[in-house]
DNA sequence: ATTAGTTCTAGTCAATCTGACTATAACTAC
DNA sequence: GTAGTTATAGTCAGATTGACTAGAACTAAT
């Protein structure tokens, strides 16, 4: 499950897209779906996690996390079967290399029709995780790239929590956070007073896959 | 993984308890363990949780919960596992009705000895999202009984949080929360003025497991 | 060169929330 | 009765938040 964002059609603001691959056999064959595949003997699930994202998609995350283990009995009409689902986040840079294909296409996070299986409960689920963690702790910055604007970090957080934020008082928040650091650098190009840049010095999460990175 | 609320030997005060049992055959033979076992074909994850809880130690929780899954390729020496792991809580009741044997013990959440496979790692997780939820979210009434006073919600909270809490500023914040439910009861007994009763009336979270109760 | 249009950025002010603290109420034990 | 204990309400200063104002610094059009 990953997330990037990307600019809308219409507007050409940033939003939420997420990769789906489609299905090429039974069951639900023709609809779209997650990416995914089987955890091998020989690797942790976050290894298999990355490795699933990179041979389908050919992404590298910048940010990785379990999401939930989905383990219902009629999840799959044909066997039971359980899913370790982790939830990535890329850097729009790597999102605009990555593969599109016949089968592998980018969808509006918010705009899907009906997937394979249980997917669309996991995408409400990976939603739902991905605002709360956005309104606490400090996970947006892994959406963007190294150096950024406060608007473009507000900018994320419109797009993820779907409502507008009061551009002084945002910033007011933001560089109230000691993991961002402001830099020498401002962004020229823009047809107004150029913003300064700032970069994000903190670490991930503490999960139990990358608890001992101090 | 199973949190309930004991009265310490010492002080009387409440603290945190979890249950294990004792490994009767190699890898890690006479070791603490966590409660657990396989997973069947024909029962959902939270099942397969309840049941291991019920079968090992009798105990019902009054609050279950997926904690991760954990799959590290070394966990176990002899092959390799795939621990999906569930926490609950259980009521004061209950906890003293659990079966305690020689091979099940219950043990101070925070003087636990070296246990077998990662489990010391599990607990300190487990610790770590309970103490979360606990400062955000409505948990730490399914750790009590259905009437309670405010008294005894800041001792579960200085149980878990392992510092104490100003009563009167608590009294503020736990009763400004629409949850919470003023009842016509008082506790009579102690040896000072009679506390109020109160209850709960929220609803657990909304995990994918229990997303579709509202 | 001047002006209009845009966003960036700093600041004010009232309302709310938080933590430290004081004071009274209501019970039991002596 | 009186002392001891916890329950409960309230006060007050400091911090945080949301709505808002205003000047700064750039581009584009005249």
């Amino acid at each position: 499950m990953i997330f990037a964002l990307r600019p809308s059609e219409r507007s050409g603001r940033p939003t939420l897209w997420i990769p789906l691959v489609r299905r090429i056999r039974e069951p639900f064959k023709g609809l779209w779906a997650l990416p995914g595949g089987p955890l091998s003997h020989s690797e942790s699930l976050p290894d298999a996690a990355s490795r699933n994202l990179r041979d389908t998609t050919g992404l590298a995350p910048s940010y990785l996390e379990q999401l939930y283990a989905f383990g219902g009995l009629h999840r799959s009409p044909t066997q039971r079967v359980v899913s370790i689902v982790y939830w990535a986040l890329v850097q729009p840079t790597e999102a605009a290399l990555a593969d599109e294909s016949e089968n592998v296409r980018w969808f509006r996070a918010d705009r899907l029709g009906e997937l394979a299986f249980d997917h669309n409960a996991i995408i409400d689920y990976a939603l739902w995780r991905l605002r709360n963690k956005m309104a606490y702790g400090s996970i947006a910055y892994h959406l963007l790239g190294e150096y950024f604007t406060l608007a473009q970090v507000r900018e994320v957080y419109e797009a993820v929590l779907d409502r507008e934020l009061d551009p002084a008082n945002f910033r007011r928040q933001v560089k109230a956070t000691p993991e961002i650091e402001e830099t020498d650098q401002y962004l020229q190009g823009g047809k107004h007073r150029p913003p300064r840049l700032y970069r994000f010095t903190g670490r991930p999460g503490l999960d139990p896959d990358n608890r001992s990175t101090p």
